[in-house]
DNA sequence: ATTAATGTTCAGAA
DNA sequence: TTTCTGAACATTAA
């Protein structure tokens, strides 16, 4: 799926929608097979229609539409407030996309609400493969599936000191516990790739045998790649199944070092083709020669 | 016809 | 308790 990187470039694309009103919710096509939806469409329309979005955030790799309750207004007490809100989550997993406009074509769109008052008129769902989801939950069934212990700190924010904490222990291979949402939030096969070469970590070196000078460094790019990345609205691979919210590629598939360049000459040392192989069924792409196994 | 694809989650076993 | 494997979800393009 889109990764932190695109997600987030999700996020900012609807952003003009704070402030808007929920004038209407559908969903535009049934596959013979529909995309989760819960609760149903008809009870999503019953009880966001007329309430006013309050802010876009992101949740890892899930877009996050925060909606105030009509009933509740913002008059009302803190806690009271709290127990009001409602969270319309966008998860795309591989292949779902958060738009505006422009659908890549009209067969997959699953979802679709207009806004009234802000600059986005209209979000739209669309999932190719399916995959991904759109739920509505209130604060108590947010917290219970995103709140403390249930999800790793976002990587965008996780501090090198809690970064190092949540790995050095681990008896599992770096790659694989970089992509473990429980340690940190958002990072995927792509740029668990990416980071671990810029920092010249093997893939399959044990988290437990890493130094703290090293967990420090690829704390280091791991910001550094993912801020870069968000600059390019993210990664469009060859397949162009993702796009930003108004459906244009994204740009920093231009940028990548190792992903999907096997066989390809390494472009730091320029003397050790990229390596692919696999890691949890996934694809994990690394040079030998900068990225050397180090026992023990 | 086969394979792999930016993700998550679950069952079952070591 | 931790970790690993495999499968499932559904679609498409090479």
């Amino acid at each position: 799926m889109p990764e932190l990187p695109e997600v987030e470039t999700m996020r900012r694309g609807i952003l003009g929608a704070v402030g808007g009103k929920v004038v209407l919710v559908e969903n535009i096509r049934c596959p013979k097979k529909p995309i989760t939806i819960l609760p149903s469409v008809v009870n999503i329309r019953r009880s966001i229609v007329g309430s006013t979005i309050s802010a876009i955030e992101r949740i890892g790799k899930r877009v996050v539409v925060v909606l105030q309750d009509k009933d509740n207004p913002s008059q009302a007490v803190n806690q009271r407030k709290l127990a009001s809100k409602k969270y319309l989550i966008f998860e795309p997993r591989m292949t779902g996309l958060v738009l505006v406009a422009n659908p890549p074509s009209a067969e997959h769109i699953r979802f679709r609400m207009k806004i009234g008052g802000g600059d986005v008129s209209e979000i739209c769902f669309w999932d190719r493969r399916g995959l991904g989801s759109v739920q509505l939950l209130d604060h108590a069934k947010l917290q219970d599936k995103f709140g403390p212990g249930k999800i790793g700190a976002d990587a965008l924010s996780i501090t090198t000191d809690n970064f190092f904490h949540q790995f050095h222990s681990s008896r599992r291979e770096i790659k694989v516990a970089l992509l473990d949402q429980k340690c940190v939030a958002g990072v995927g096969n792509i740029y668990a790739s990416e980071m671990l070469h810029a920092a010249k970590i093997n893939p399959q070196q044990k988290c437990s045998d890493l130094k703290r000078r090293q967990f420090n460094r690829l704390h280091h790019w791991m910001l550094s790649i993912l801020n870069d990345a968000i600059e390019h609205e993210g990664s469009t691979l060859a397949d162009g199944t993702y796009r930003n919210v108004l459906n244009r590629d994204g740009s920093y598939q231009n940028s990548h070092r190792v992903y999907d360049r096997e066989s390809e000459n390494c472009s730091s040392c320029n003397r050790s083709p990229v390596i692919r192989i696999v890691q949890s069924q996934r694809a994990t792409f690394y040079c030998k020669r900068c990225q050397p196994l180090k026992s023990g």
